[in-house]
DNA sequence: ACCTGAACACCGTTCAAGT
DNA sequence: ACCTGAACACCGTTCAAGT
């Protein structure tokens, strides 16, 4: 049987059953316990082939890193889409954020541990060219769509002078953090038990984006039923997802 | 010669040996070529007697990320004994966490490491409960020194209720995410070059605080000129040392 | 041109033997 | 009672041989 060089295409879609090989062991065993020798069990290939797709296992992590933010993407994308004021899709983003942490929790934890020194030092310096690519774009879209023109129209005017990047940036690792620290799958610190992760995101972006002063204010406005509005608008399937596995994410308190 | 069994102080003595050892390698090669048999090279013992302190090599991580907390406490200690008002007392701990990040880069970024999924699952659980207890403590000085009497005196008055924990949780992730995105041990994240750390945290702090109603309000007051006694009355040293190795720490924007 | 899996290297972990 | 380091296991990585 003569064999035949591989198209692109047939390498791309090969890419794709690793890493949904991969992420099928990372949930079953957990990161921790991953090897290249079980992703090939799930896979009609031999462990060798996979180093012609990664230089190595930290480089399969990156990459599922990658795959990752790139399936947020599309939450970001729908998020930005909602039928509202700048401040409601911004709010809404966070919201996002938390709800894909919720369904994807293997995806949202790999994301922090592709970064940790351990990982991203070995992998190749093209998947680390990637993985700041598609972070750029990311942050990009919100900075473009809602920071900038808030702040040119003057609905956002922080008190002490700040460009697009750095408010996206603030509001970024603000929501970050507050899912990061109460998600289960993460849990990186002490969390009281009775906190309500829905609530605490809601609460802390607001009052990051009342600090910005960004039009109307919480005194002023009914966030917490805008939130409801537009993440049924918007998630309406994930929502139903996440009740029929009995994931509480209640958006009314 | 008679072996006798070690008193609980030279336990101790010597798990801070192998620690100090640890450091010394990490700082070297990097977390990801931490070995067991490198920290015994630098230690009067083989590296089957590490196993007497720490149960795996994870254990030990998890342990090195303790005691980097624990002198992370010292410079909390200093921030909140500034001679200044509550709100002034916040912000100095938010540069200084930013100082340590700077003095200690190889701890900060363990203290990130120690909690992928890859690291805290295969620490002891007796290691786990030290880390959560060490982080309890950082968390919970600031809480009841600040941020409790400030709500009660009505100094911070936030448009949505919260609790001292939710806000200094909020404070500490916000500040966390700062240093972490620009610290260059760290990296986790693009970052346009152009940013200055200290005045990032500085602004990005301050947002948080103007969103909680902490008075005064940014507007009404000199924080970046109260930011940089409060450092040179603190921290001084410590300043003097990072002048003296040409890191970059400007309190004068 | 590409795949395979045996072989190698490296390191975490254990434990029989020594003091 | 404690330490040592040889021995083992596991897994990442390579590469000669096969198709």
């Amino acid at each position: 049987m003569a064999p035949r060089q591989l198209a692109a295409s047939e390498l791309l879609e090969r890419e794709q059953r690793i890493l949904s090989a991969a992420f099928e062991v990372v949930s079953e065993v957990g990161v921790a316990a991953l090897t290249l020798e079980r992703v090939s069990q799930y896979l009609p290939y031999s462990k060798g082939t996979l180093y012609n797709h990664f230089t190595c296992k930290e480089d399969l992590v990156v990459a599922m890193c990658v795959d990752s933010m790139e399936v947020f993407e599309g939450f970001e994308h729908r998020a930005l889409d909602f039928d509202g004021s700048k401040r409601a899709r911004m709010q809404t983003l966070s919201l996002a954020y938390l709800l894909y942490a919720y369904l994807y929790p293997t995806r949202f934890m790999l994301v922090i541990s592709a970064k940790s020194g351990q990982v991203i030092e070995k992998a190749s310096e093209a998947r680390r060219t990637e993985l700041l690519e598609t972070e750029s774009r990311l942050m990009a879209q919100p900075a473009i769509q809602l920071v900038g023109p808030a702040l040119e129209e003057g609905v956002c005017a922080p008190p002490i002078p700040l460009s697009a990047d750095q408010i996206i940036f603030s509001c970024w690792s603000n929501s970050f953090g507050s899912i990061a620290l109460l998600h289960d799958e993460v849990r990186c610190c002490t969390v009281r038990q009775d906190m309500q992760p829905v609530h605490e995101v809601l609460c802390s972006t607001n009052l990051l984006l009342d600090g910005l002063n960004w039009q109307p204010l919480s005194a002023d406005h009914d966030w917490a039923g805008e939130a409801k509005r537009a993440m049924e608008a918007q998630f309406s399937e994930e929502l139903a997802l996440l009740k029929k596995q009995k994931t509480p994410f209640s958006l009314t308190p």
